[in-house]
DNA sequence: TTATTTCTCTATAAAATAAGTAGACTTTAC
DNA sequence: GTAAAGTCTACTTATTTTATAGAGAAATAA
């Protein structure tokens, strides 16, 4: 029996890939197997990266696009979208670029991870930022509510405690 | 600056949606903030109802279905799926149906997320069952690997303890 | 053995989301 | 005023998710 990432290639491919082909499975895999988008994962490596650069004026997209290998016009989206949210600051013209205004420390991954994401939680019924009530289900009972509750709080005590300072590579 | 969620209903309504309409929102949300897929959703609360009535015998698919609100076609294949992985047992023709033919207690969770979902880990490169290299992307010295290496096990820390026997509701 | 019940399997369709691109516009420095 | 840089709108394409249809196979009971 297949696991769901080979059953995903294998659908792909209209072949079926077996476990003798793992080398190539595991290659493959990292096409389909992500559970934050490239948008997110980019993000959080451009930040890194601009966390590194703290303090020594702008840095053009141009030079983190290529730095961290991340598409330039989807790179602009996202920055953007971290200036929009007070993350990041950018300055216009010759000399210009984005850099961040307060010390990478200051800003727990969370607050990031939202912004670029969306919710922490693994369901809208147990977010605290994006919360949503379930239809068709009780919370007060229900014990998917439960379990996922433990998770978050799990996820949350790591990202809240962490920063932007500690995606610093190396 | 609307967050990445109102922006996303921004978009599909075509009409901005801002903070005075915040309840609204809230509705609609639900619809689209979900870090889990509703077929992972409505996996595990098949299996607390599976759980629940572990040791009574096999239950209809269209039992299930009625109770957890879960579209009928789409259980079957959750259910099935959940079979050829050995998590369920099934009996065919009349009086036939679902069952856990294990303790609910001795499946841990992160088993059957990874059956119906795929990887726990946030990214490839941290996963444990499902691993794969980043390309472009040293691991030994990435900050954003390192991170979600934190967050995996502070998950993996409650699905590997917690089982489908905390799924029941009540 | 035939009818009925129930799960099994294959294929496909529709909707939603993610990922990436194009190109015009604005601001700043020199 | 010109070049450098970020800003913004709109779009396209690819992929995944969420189903649904319908024929098939196995078990049971009459």
């Amino acid at each position: 029996m297949l696991n769901p990432l080979q059953q995903r290639v294998t659908r792909k491919y209209k072949t079926e890939l077996k476990c003798d082909v793992d080398n190539f499975l595991i290659y493959l895999i990292a096409i389909f197997a992500a559970m934050i988008s490239k948008k997110t994962q980019y993000g959080l490596k451009a930040l890194g990266y601009l966390a590194e650069q703290y303090g020594k004026g702008p840095v053009l997209i141009a030079d983190i696009s290529k730095k961290k290998k991340i598409p330039i016009k989807f790179l602009e989206t996202i920055l953007l979208q971290l200036k929009q949210n007070n993350i990041l600051e950018s300055k216009k013209g010759k000399g210009g670029g984005y850099y961040m205004a307060v010390p990478p420390k200051s800003i727990p991954l969370a607050t990031a991870f939202r912004i670029i994401e969306g919710p922490i939680a693994m369901l809208p019924c147990v977010s605290l930022n994006f919360y949503a009530k379930c239809k068709d289900c009780n919370e007060k009972n229900c014990g998917l509510n439960r379990m996922m509750i433990l998770t978050r709080d799990a996820t949350l005590k790591v990202l809240e405690k962490k920063t932007l300072y500690d995606l610093i590579d190396g």
